[in-house]
RNA sequence: GGACCUGUGGUGCAGCCUGGAGUGCACGUCGGCCUGUCAAGCCGAAGGUCGCGGGUUCAAAUCCCGUCAGGUCCGCCA
């Protein structure tokens, strides 16, 4: 026990350099690591920091021994107390130094390609080329680490809550639908495939039917989709499924999870997680997947312009936002949020900035002059605006005006959320569909598994756009961690809810035939979740980009530019699978 | 599929708008000096396809077009 984590030493050496400490003055000891830094200050005296993963120490040195940035050493010497005056407390380690040394490379090193300091950015491109250099860096190994102790926070979490690990196929089946699948051919069926799962999804629908009662996994999950600063082909999920459970129940199971990882990243969360409902999160929030860290929350002002003759008012709903930094928001800054709003596919955006006169307030505009008096004593006291305020205001159809201006809201407020807060969120009642297609077939909002909500079963014929489902997502500042549902279990709701998305008993059979049989065997009500470890680890350690949390990610066109892939392969290996290369760049033979 | 930003010695940046010799800064690298530094210090040196291709011009890092790469976003992600 004398690693800074209290691992033993063993090997070619005997102490980790983190856990060195004045009370081991005296001893010699054998350490192991890199040359962090060198400081010669003559033959007769160079400073050599040395690093291994727990910490860095000082060692003084007397020989003109040739030693680098990132050579790997062995050094075996005395732990001594500093000269006074020459502590660094700025260092662990900083009151001691081993000295009387003998050095040892293993391993000489070219300079690296960039600065292993944090203080310096280096570009990502290179730290990605260059990765196994990137991830010797404090950022990447404490990252990694804490991603580490999210990953076992969960698992005991999980093991504490009575769930059963169970590792689900890689090579799964295509199932048309939701994200596109990754494709893998089969060489001993030629012309057919498995797919990389986007999900365990109806794998763990199985295991319920298998009678496990309550299983989990920490899956690997994989979509052929454009990537994002949250989102890469391949991501990791909490997948969980459980029996006999209520949508409550899949909640606190989760909820424990997410609790406990945070603890393990060092963040303490109110156990007590807040719930609102999809509707009044589009509402108050202009969004599914509400940033609740900052108010400025959306105001509804459609009844204030219910009889008015300016054009640009008349909406079917109107939807207003204080602006939360009005002093910074110049005429050209307005005119930009109003091309942004247009860009995200409103009709437009209107300012209306406050002004005190001997009137009372006012509003400059570019519509003022347009509205009626009672608009604008409405319009003030609905907003609850004062002296210097700007109102902005989108009008279109409820959803897009919501939308919109949520947007412009964490466009402007999201620099006024506190960097260290963490504001887990359910977002509730979902509507189980969430439009209808060219075709007039109604749109899974979720999976077609997904249970309508029980009150609102007599209007699936009548009202479907109207009917809520049992599903739940869980939002941290903003960030959608993930989601789950209460699944259907009984045949004939299956049916209805197919035949209302247009899909035929021919098309399910085909997509679902096995998870169907299945569920003809005594299928026990059920239900789960899965949220994204990496969107969670990453939010924990304060990253805005899961790549800063995945060892070895991918680009945002996919490529890995570390080994090259994707990379092309030779027509041998086609032939092998059965396949021909249609259009290449470059000629393969 | 689309919009926007970025690309200049090994690293990070300035120069670009308003064309005039690869001009500058910091770090690193290499060599020399240096016995208490810790982002050591001092002196010196090396290091460049200004992403790539084309165009405009007497002249292009700079202006224009195309293209590649990286990033952010829209579409997409049941």
């Amino acid at each position: 026990m004398n690693g800074s984590s209290g691992i033993e030493a063993r090997g070619l050496r005997n102490r980790y350099i983190g856990g060195l400490s004045g009370g081991e003055v005296g001893e010699r000891v054998t350490v192991c690591g890199w040359v962090a830094r060198v400081r010669e200050h003559g033959e007769h005296l160079v400073f050599v920091d040395v690093r291994d993963y727990s910490g860095i120490v000082q060692v003084v040195a007397h020989s003109t021994l040739d030693l680098r940035s990132e050579y790997v050493v062995q050094v075996d010497g005395l732990v001594s107390m500093r000269p006074p005056g020459t502590e660094n407390p700025g260092l662990a380690t900083g009151n001691i130094e081993l000295t009387e040394t003998v050095i040892e490379v293993l391993s000489s090193a070219d300079p690296p390609p960039f600065s292993l300091l944090d203080r310096v950015d280096v570009d990502e491109a290179t730290r990605l080329r260059f990765r196994y250099i990137d991830l010797r860096r404090d950022r990447m190994q404490h990252n990694l680490r804490a991603r580490a102790r999210i990953n076992s926070a969960i698992r005991s979490s999980m093991e504490r809550q009575g769930f059963t690990e169970i590792e689900t196929p890689l090579l799964w089946t295509p199932t048309p639908e939701g994200a596109r699948e990754f494709v893998v051919p089969s060489r001993l069926h030629q012309g057919s495939t498995y797919v990389l799962p986007q999900s365990p999804q109806i794998a763990k629908q199985l295991l319920m039917v298998a009678g496990f009662d309550r299983y989990y996994q920490i899956a690997r999950c994989l979509r052929d989709e454009d990537l994002r600063a949250d989102r890469q082909f391949e991501f990791t999920q909490l997948d969980l499924e459980a029996s006999f459970v209520t949508q409550r129940d899949i909640m606190d199971f989760i909820s424990d999870a997410v609790v406990s990882a945070a603890e393990a990243a060092d963040i303490h969360v109110n156990s007590e997680i807040g719930e609102i409902s999809w509707k009044d999160a589009m509402d108050r929030f202009g969004s599914d997947k509400p940033d609740m860290r900052f108010g400025n929350e959306l105001i509804d002002v459609t009844s204030v312009f219910a009889r008015t003759e300016v054009r640009a008012l008349s909406s079917p709903c109107l939807k207003a936002l204080v602006a939360p930094n009005p002093v910074s928001l110049s005429r050209s800054k307005l005119d930009d949020l109003v091309d942004r709003a247009k860009l995200l596919g409103a009709k437009g955006l209107l300012w209306l900035r406050v002004v005190a006169s001997d009137n009372g307030l006012l509003l400059e505009s570019p519509v003022s002059k347009f509205l009626t008096e009672q608009e604008t004593s409405d319009l003030i006291a609905a907003a609850q605006v004062a002296d210097g305020d700007i109102i902005l205001i989108v009008g279109d159809i409820w959803e897009k005006a919501c939308q919109v201006l949520g947007q412009v809201r964490l466009d402007l407020g999201k620099s006024q959320a506190h960097p260290d807060e963490y504001k887990f969120t359910w977002v509730v009642d979902f509507p189980l569909f969430e439009g209808i297609d060219q075709d007039g077939r109604l749109i899974s909002a979720h999976h077609p598994f997904t249970m309508p909500n029980q009150e609102d079963f007599p209007r699936l014929e009548s009202d479907p756009l109207s009917v809520r489902s049992q599903s739940y997502d869980l939002v941290l500042n903003g960030w959608e961690l993930g989601s789950g549902s209460i699944r259907i279990h009984r045949g004939a709701i299956q049916s209805k809810i197919f035949s209302l998305l247009g899909i035929s008993e021919e098309e399910a059979h085909n997509r679902f035939g096995f998870l169907l049989e299945a569920f003809k065997f005594g299928a026990p009500p059920h239900g789960g979740f899965a949220f994204g470890i990496d969107r969670l680890a990453a939010l924990l350690v304060g990253e805005e980009n899961i790549r800063e949390v995945i060892a070895f990610p991918k680009t945002q066109s996919g490529s890995d530019l570390m080994t090259g892939a994707p990379k092309e392969i030779d027509r041998k290996v086609w032939d092998l699978l059965g396949l021909a290369v249609k259009d290449s760049k470059k000629d393969l033979s």
